[in-house]
DNA sequence: ATTAGCACTCTCATGGTGAGAGTGCTAACG
DNA sequence: CGTTAGCACTCTCACCATGAGAGTGCTAAT
């Protein structure tokens, strides 16, 4: 158990590198915080303090950095919350209402925003319906035997395709079909979406219901992710070394992350959760901290993340993340009313 | 003027350095390719090169480096392209086959493609049709009173709008109201789709018709381009310290690339251009080779790209450019008919 | 329990040094 | 005259030594 004063070091040495990025010596915080005990006080403290495993030196005679550990008591217990100011929330939801397109726009720009909000690198996934039903399907001429599918989920997503016929058709022609069609498939989910096809004769037609069922299950499956802020993160200090920053690089694609913020969301709806270093089951990630929030209702829901080194702006990523998820919460919410 | 044997040596410089990326002494030429001739004599003809603008010496006493002249010169005279193996092209069209999503699956995969190919950052922009037009709108509702617009252009592009409509309205009426827009704008494209407005009177009706328009717009200036490789082309050795490995990512966003290649490509269709260092008009692209190729014809056009730093292996992009340009330029044509 | 003082450790910037790589030039050669 | 051997010269780069500086940990005094 950490005495108050020992809480209060640890505190304060995490602010200090989250914002130096170097190690804090105990001259340091007596200069900086003009504290009225002694820096070899502080030296006993900061050694019992390493004993117990929430900081370390890197060596013998540098100051100290925190250690997971650290740092997750001081998400925990330490932490002063930065909280979203007005003029903040304001931009953020005027950027957000200029989009007038459809929700990968949405999704993008929201990427785009939470990374410059916080400096790092931001992901957000396209909220996933527990069961998305068909609400309908087009069929649009392109050339004699070729046309574009495009079908519409009830959760605004869209997927398009491009088939071939074999015999020659009219757009009037598949204008009919898509009307047969939507009469068959209205509703359909990924689930039922094969026993409905029964009863089709026209082979053209039996592919195009195919098509339908496979882009339903396609979209079922896909869970995108929009991904924006590399540059920030590239420019933290811990970076500074190039076979780093490769591995940072590679380290952030995209299809690596899936999984993670996937199971981290399995947790519960509304909360946000902190992953840091060691913590992370992935051990390509175990320099980086995930700060990672459910957005959305059971009917569809996506994640919101901020995944950066884990030298990270808590006090200002965690409420930043939980503002933008709660945000899109309610615009998803909005639109599907 | 160069004499023959000026010339085989910068083809053989120019060989050696692309591969090695390290400055090539006389001796190595002469111990790599079994040379009749002693160093001394291509040290005096490395000496003319260099007074003649086709090589240089980063300093005193290491080895030469080929010139941006120099490269031009390769790239004009010497190069012998290396062609695509039938296996390379079975391989890029066996993978462009297996997609069954839209035009911008496409895109992206053929951007991965390219990169995967030739090592460096690919860029491919979406073909830019002279006048789009308007095949198709669709209204499918969301809920009460919110409706998604889906623009569907006859180059086969989408675009998706989400409505807020004043008035509370069923899928018939909407059905009802795509269908008099559709007799009203069909064809229309960015020109004169704003003089097909005139007789509307219901407000929401107006407002999606505008809302049509504005797509059709916002299409034509989007010419979205697909970007892929940047782990490729950082594992280059030039960008082996941090600041300019920074700068590389910071030069590589799309944007940037945007009005070069839209510039390079009114030269003609078909032709493939390369452009060099000190040749590229953007003066932060100094340091790297852009090989550009048009693909499709007239009606809907686009461009592939390969950049990387100026050391390139150009006899092996320039000709899988080209043939990627090439297979683009087919699909499309496939597709449109 | 706190703290002044000091020895000790480790890093990092600096500068010197010498090996090595390569060139340019000169003089000799066919 | 073109070619080439030989050599002086230049520049880089890796290596090492060095010393200042930063910080700690410990001891002994308060």
């Amino acid at each position: 158990m950490l005495t108050d004063r020992q809480s209060a070091i640890l505190g304060m040495v995490v602010d200090e590198y989250i914002e130096t990025a170097e190690p804090v010596s105990s001259r340091a915080l007596v200069d900086r915080h003009r504290l009225e005990i002694s820096s070899a006080t502080i030296r006993n403290e900061m050694a019992r303090l390493e004993r117990e495993g929430y900081i370390t030196h890197p060596y013998t005679s540098a100051g100290r950095i925190p250690s997971d550990m650290g740092y997750r008591f001081y998400v925990e217990a330490l932490m002063a919350e930065d909280p979203v100011a007005l003029d903040e929330r304001r931009t953020v939801e005027h950027q957000l209402h200029q989009v007038a397109g459809g929700l990968d726009e949405w999704l993008s720009l929201t990427a785009t925003i939470l990374s410059s909000l916080v400096g790092n690198v931001a992901v957000v996934t396209r909220p996933r319906t527990s069961t998305a039903r068909l609400r309908h399907a087009q069929l649009v001429e392109l050339s004699r035997d070729t046309a574009l599918l495009v079908c519409v989920m009830d959760d605004g997503r869209v997927r398009q395709r491009i088939l071939q016929h074999r015999q020659p058709v009219t757009q009037d022609a598949l204008n009919a079909r898509a009307t047969r069609l939507n009469g068959l498939l209205a509703g359909a989910d990924a689930a039922n979406v094969r026993d409905r096809l029964v009863g089709l004769e026209d082979p053209d037609e039996v592919a195009t219901a195919r098509a339908v069922a496979e882009s339903i299950e396609e979209l079922r499956i896909a869970e995108e992710t929009f991904l924006d802020g590399l540059n920030n993160a590239l420019r933290q200090p811990e970076f500074s070394d190039v076979d780093r920053m490769l591995e940072a690089v590679a380290q952030l694609q995209a299809y690596r992350l899936r999984g993670l913020l996937e199971s981290t969301v399995d947790g519960g709806t509304g909360t946000t959760r902190v992953i840091i270093g060691q913590e992370n089951p992935d051990t390509g990630l175990h320099d980086w901290s995930v700060v990672v929030s459910r957005y959305g209702d059971t009917d569809a829901a996506g994640v919101v993340a901020v995944i950066g080194p884990t030298r990270m702006a808590y006090q200002r990523t965690i409420p930043r993340v939980r503002y933008i998820a709660s945000l899109m919460g309610q615009l998803l919410h909005d639109v599907r009313q």
